[in-house]
DNA sequence: CTAAAATGAGATAAAATAGTCTCATATTAG
DNA sequence: CTAATATGAGACTATTTTATCTCATTTTAG
């Protein structure tokens, strides 16, 4: 919760990204392996984290802060709704393990309030599309909940595919607005 | 392996669906808490599969042959790709689970076989994607590659979305091909 | 440089999970 | 109906994982 001092922070921080990064593509992954990814010993991970609980709750709350953080730095109530998404998926794209993590991991019932952030945060995005309907460059004739989940899981494909090694990392944003967007399909 | 009797087999199939069901949404979910789900005691469980990478194991592999299966009777060859894509989505969407299984966990490094073995199973995906960009009906512009990332991630947010309620199971093969296909974005 | 604090490695205890076994009940085959 | 087989509930053991603790070494603060 409040920090002892600067250093501590900055390493509490580096364990729970070192966390993240591991559980989202092994959700099964013991202390003792989260503690070699973040090259710290597990006492220490101990020391942080009382329990295995408490880090999994400070991780999603760390995701949660850090995607909220990003979203309202992207302003998206400015120009038009795709030129808003194009820079929502920049921003948001290295940090898709957190993204992921946060809406794939199942902690509402072990914490309730998470499940109610998780929507707060998700709001000023559920806006934008709804904007982008209402001034007519997104499409009215698709749910903007349904979007929603396009755009989400456009963006978590887009991590997986970096993951493998299938697309180069910078490209991604241009990658998931082109096919998000226009589709795959050839115009005609 | 073999089957001792027809009886014992929809036993099996049963169990392995049921497990694949609970392990997409929570891969970290006990024995018992899969054999509580499956509604059969856990005893029996062991029996059928005696470890639980045994049942890791079979479960990739019922996942494989059913989508296999499923890939095959779509007959991905016949018509313009865009119908052929439909088509797949029809078909796959009511096993979402075993696709998010199967391209999710990670048992390339206890079974290598099976690391092929979903490149083989998606080969005829790649094939009819291909086929579309040379008919002309599916853009150029975009990766093969980077459109199964698509495809793929269009279904799990289809049965994502199903599981949530928030749209429903018969809605979902459209709504994804029209956002997949079409984009999100009105078309000028 | 020195003292205080933090860390890692590993021993240890506690808890959870995996896997085995027994036996009374239920199911199936014939 | 009867015998053989399969099942579930739960006791039980083995193994894994979580969590605690010690102490020599490293890092940090001053």
């Amino acid at each position: 919760m409040d920090s002892d001092s600067p250093l501590k922070d900055e390493r509490r921080l580096h364990i729970l990204d070192a966390a993240t990064e591991l559980l989202a593509t092994k959700p099964t992954a013991s202390l003792a392996e989260i503690a070699t990814h973040a090259r710290i010993g597990k006492a220490t991970l101990h020391r942080y984290f009382p329990t295995r609980e408490a880090l999994l709750i400070e991780l999603a709350y760390r995701a949660l802060n850090l995607v909220s953080e990003v979203i309202q730095t992207c302003r998206l109530d400015q120009d038009p709704a795709p030129v808003a998404l194009a820079r929502l998926a920049e921003a948001l794209v290295p940090h898709g393990d957190k993204w992921y993590f946060l809406l794939n991991e199942h902690f509402w019932d072990v914490n309730p309030d998470l499940a109610q952030a998780e929507e707060t945060v998700q709001a000023p995005i559920l806006a934008l599309i709804e904007r982008g309907q209402a001034e007519g460059t997104l499409r009215r004739d698709i749910s903007a909940t349904w979007i929603i989940y396009l755009l989400d899981f456009t963006m978590f494909a887009a991590w997986q595919a970096i993951f493998d090694g299938s697309i180069a990392r910078r490209d991604a944003p241009r990658l998931m607005i082109e096919g998000l967007l226009g589709g795959i399909a050839v115009k005609r």
